[in-house]
Parts: C-alpha cells; sequence; structure tokens
DNA sequence: CAAAATAGAATGAATGCTCTATCTAATGAC
DNA sequence: GTCATTAGATAGAGCATTCATTCTATTTTG
C-alpha cells in the first residue's frame, strides 16, 4: 500500500547507499571526519572500497552526504511541531529543551554537531550546506511561532536556537551538572521568550 | 624588571615551545587536528621533525598543549572581571557579549573551540582538560556574581555560559543575521540574568 | 668537554583513490 | 521461452602520498 513502483534495481541502490551513510555516520562520529578512514568505513558495512567509490565519488561527497543527513533530521525535529494549537506549543517545547538537556539521542545534541560546526569553518561545501539548512528551519520555526500569534518570531527563534545551541555545549563541558535546577530555569527562560510579550527587558515585566 | 632570573637557556627553551605552540594552533585552526599533519607544523615554524619532537613527545601531547592554551585564555578573559564594581560589571559584561558575537578575534569564539569540543568526545584526556578548565571558570565567575551581590550565582552563571556558548555557534549556522537588533536584546537579557532578582520567571517579574 | 639543540633521512603503517576483473541481473531478439 | 548482450554491482590488488614516529649524526652552547 502507498509503494511507488520503484524498480527492484533502484530500491535496492538506495537501500545500500543509506546503509552506508549509516556506517559513515557511525565512523565519523567515533573518530570525527579527518580520524576516519574510507577502508574502515567500506569494512564495518562489509563491501570493498572500490565498491563504496561506486556509490561516493570522494571522501568529501560521503562527509557532505552525512551532513546533509543530520542536518536534515534536525530540520525535521523541528517540523514535528507544525501545526500544534499555541497550548500544546509551549507543552512540546518544554519536552524539546528537557530532551536536549538530558538524553544523548537527541538530534540537537548529537555528536557529530560539532564536528559539523568546526568542518563548517575549513570546508566550504560543508559550511553552505549547514547555512542553508540553518535558514530552512528558522523559516520553519518563525512561521510555528507566527501562527501561533507570537510577536517579533524572528528575534524569538534567534535567542531559542541560541539557547538549545548552548545547553548541548554546556552538556559536554559541564557533564557533571545537577540538571534539574537549571532545567528549571531554562525552561522558564523559554517560556517566556514564547509569551506574546515584546522581549525587551522593560516590558517584559511591565 | 619583575624578572626572575632564569638562565638564558630555559628562558631561550620556552620561547621555542611558545612559537611550536602558535604555530600547532594555527595550524589546527586551519586543518583540523586530525587533518594537520606534525610535517607541515614543523616546517611553518622552520624547525625540523626531530626537532619538534625534542619538546613534545608525541601528537597528542601537542594536542592537549594547545587545548590548554586556549582554555587558559578564556579562563584569563573571566578573570579580567575580577574586581569590578557591580556597576562596571555590568557595563564590561554587556561589552563582551557585543564583542563574542560581532569580532573574529575572540577568545570564546576562537576557531578552535568546536574543534576541542569535537576532540572532547573521543578524546578523554581532552575532555577532562576541557571539564576541569570549565570548572575553574564557573568557580572564578560565581566569586565574581557573589562578590557583587547577585543572588544564586550559581545557575545565572550556567545561563551565561549557556548563551555565550550558543552565541558563537549561532554566528557560524547563521552569518548573514542582521546582529545590531538581536545583540540589543541578548545583551538585555544577559543583564537581566545579572540582576539580583531570583532567575525564576514569576518573581522576575513580580 | 659535555650536554643540549637541531637536522634530516629512514621506517612502516595508513591514507584516499584507481584500475581491472568477475559476477549478477535486467533487457532485447527470435 | 531461450539465448545473447549489456549494464550495473562487487571485489580486491595496487598506486602514490602522507602520516607519526624514530634514529643517527651534526652543530651549537654552557
Amino acid at each position: 500500500m502507498g509503494e511507488l513502483p520503484v524498480s527492484k534495481t533502484v530500491a535496492k541502490r538506495e537501500a545500500r547507499i543509506a546503509e552506508i551513510l549509516a556506517c559513515a555516520e557511525k565512523h565519523f562520529s567515533i573518530k570525527g571526519f579527518h580520524g576516519a578512514g574510507i577502508s574502515g568505513i567500506a569494512a564495518d558495512c562489509g563491501i570493498s572500497v572500490g565498491h563504496l567509490y561506486h556509490y561516493f565519488g570522494s571522501k568529501d561527497e560521503l562527509i557532505q552526504a552525512v551532513v546533509k543527513l543530520e542536518m536534515r533530521r534536525q530540520d525535521e525535529s523541528i517540523a514535528a511541531f507544525e501545526n500544534l494549537s499555541p497550548e500544546n506549543l509551549r507543552i512540546e517545547m518544554a519536552e524539546l529543551t528537557n530532551a536536549i538537556f538530558s538524553t544523548d539521542e537527541e538530534p540537537f545534541r548529537t555528536v557529530l554537531n560539532f564536528e559539523i560546526l568546526a568542518e563548517a569553518q575549513r570546508n566550504p561545501d560543508v559550511a553552505e550546506i549547514l547555512q542553508q539548512q540553518d535558514k530552512q528551519m528558522r523559516l520553519r520555526f518563525v512561521s510555528i511561532l507566527r501562527r501561533a500569534g507570537i510577536d517579533d518570531p524572528e528575534t524569538r527563534t534567534e535567542l531559542i536556537f541560541t539557547i538549545f545551541s548552548g545547553l548541548s555545549a554546556r552538556a559536554l563541558r559541564h557533564p557533571q551538572q545537577e540538571r534539574a535546577a537549571l532545567l528549571e530555569v531554562i525552561k522558564d527562560v523559554i517560556l517566556k521568550i514564547l509569551g506574546d510579550k515584546p522581549v525587551t527587558s522593560g516590558a517584559a515585566c511591565a
């Protein structure tokens, strides 16, 4: 049901590509983009080096594909907030804050994230992917806030993205942090940002 | 004046080490810890490979020394806030926010920062340095806030560190951002966090 | 003279990538 | 339906290069 009539070979090809990407992501996460080698990736997913090069023309191409995959995943985690009532939006955002700060499988906090940010500073192609995908995420989130009737959504989006980015860095730099207390404060901040009052200091406390 | 009577050779040795560290930092920033090679670093600072190994026993040692150097620099940029009057503290903090978000030579935003965060996830020695130095910075900043008579300094320190970390990530992901507007809002947030009111939402607007 | 500083060749492993060869499966002709 | 042709999938050896590291030899300096 709902299956498009893709030829068997095409389907197999796509499955293989997905498999390679998963292996590559794992290796890149563990050893870094430059630390991981093509031969290791190929070996780990049970194919030959030549075969891998049949699907990806260069290591750079593979890196970029993995970056795109990760960024798309982040975008999807934002898309999940579309079509929520303003009330549920606030609840779910608080939930996401929780997830980012406490679990290890959260898209915002993937191991690859800092690797990507570092790589973007020296690889223009990666920077382009990063920035273009961030733009899409921003536009998506802005329109979510706008639909929820929230004022000045651009600034609030930037504020929230800043805090989320910062949280994952803090989790690395201060892992023993007693999280429960800080979490409550951060959630408060997020909810306050999601309020429909202007974000400037005077007005927020008016 | 104030010079300790270090022997000439010791002084020369330290100068050489500093020179190597500067070259290594440059190469690591441009090509990453794993992308940069010992031979390139040695060549760039005009010494032989063997000579470099005379000062640093391994590449890992060199990496850790560079990480320590960068972290110490960040710590110093916080130490600069010690012994300020509460009034000046607020002013200088707003200034720092400005600097982090707009310039490229700001210690918090060094190219190496994300490289270090990525490396810390796979190299326990680097993680240890990162976390230990972060602890020192936290304690320093907490005591600064405490001396300024600010309530619950631990939470406020964590909040501010989170925002600063997030800002440098945002600068990479959204470089075309119109910064002036956001900057004003962020500065307001920082100043509000530095206020002596409790940080919880209800009380802050009481 | 002895100890530290320095150079640079040499080592062996690992790197990204290419090349050729085989094998499998889809397609077309009759 | 059956055989021939072709296109894609796959393997793995091989290439040149670079890597981190070590070794030995030479120069400089205290």
